[in-house]
DNA sequence: GTCAAAATGGAGCCTTGGCTACATCTCTAA
DNA sequence: TTAGAGATGTAGCCAAGGCTCCATTTTGAC
């Protein structure tokens, strides 16, 4: 007997509605990544102008970045990630290239891919990504 | 010249940002015309089901529904959609089954496909469903 | 060394999208 | 015909993620 219809669909919605809510946290420690790795530091102002967003914003979010563990700051000196912080940047960076590789591969257009990825990359489960990976191992 | 990093990163995330924020009315104009199609009306609780929701959550987004323009509602008596929201649903939907369909081609399992396409197709922009169209033409 | 500009932080506002609790309407089965 | 069940709608709560405005701290130019 197959599962109702309507929890199949329900438990497909719940998903994109979980990945929804943390797809924004991991933006925010993949950017702080970047920042310290390729500037030295992570300041709010620096990652306001990279989101495109206010610094009043950054700030509020970097807070919430800390109180789920992911990233430390001393006042007027920046921000950094935690150990679990750095973990999930890396997961997240990595993700966010096959991401971009795969849409290059399937033929789409190098900055609509990077644009497309910085949404898609948050919806992409690991069965999807291994499967992205032996698409790519397949054609190389 | 180049446009300088920040620019063009603070567009990209600005797209998925945009992106976000309609993506919880595509879901309802599909799913209600989902249920028009194949259950002649779209009540409410089976709107609210479906999605995983309570019903008065799938209430109050409706009424977002209406304000934008893209559905009506006689009380007690379900809700319709508009020509802007049919025509919406539409469009929705093919690319739905399009970004499916490009993720199986890609050997993707079915079910990580369709879980994933819920959340993946509100972030593929047009580039990029010409792409999509265009590879699994290629390999039909 | 001073002081103005820039960065930082916080308060307070708005919308969205969840929820529960409760009131009202509709419809069906007895 | 009518009671009760189920559907619908309203009110009010919360957190997230935007914003502007303002106060304070730091830094850099002179
Ligand atoms: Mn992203
Ligand atoms: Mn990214
Ligand atoms: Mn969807
Ligand atoms: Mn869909």
């Amino acid at each position: 007997m197959a599962l109702p219809t309507e929890l199949i669909q329900a438990s497909r919605f719940g998903k994109a509605r979980s990945a929804q809510s943390t797809a924004l946290l991991e933006d925010y420690v993949e950017l702080i990544a970047d920042l310290l790795a390729n500037e030295g530091e992570a300041r709010p102002t620096d990652i306001a102008r990279r989101l495109g967003v206010s610094h009043a914003t950054a700030i509020k979010t970097v807070s919430r970045l800390k109180r789920a563990g992911l990233a430390t700051a001393r006042p007027y000196r920046g921000v950094f990630l935690t150990e679990k912080g750095e973990a999930l940047a890396q997961r997240v960076r990595t993700r966010h290239r096959l991401v971009v590789d795969v849409l290059r591969a399937i033929g789409v257009p190098l900055e609509s891919a990077e644009a497309d990825a910085e949404g898609i990359e948050h919806y992409v489960s690991e069965a999807t990504l291994q499967a992205f990976s032996r698409f790519l191992r397949g054609r190389a």
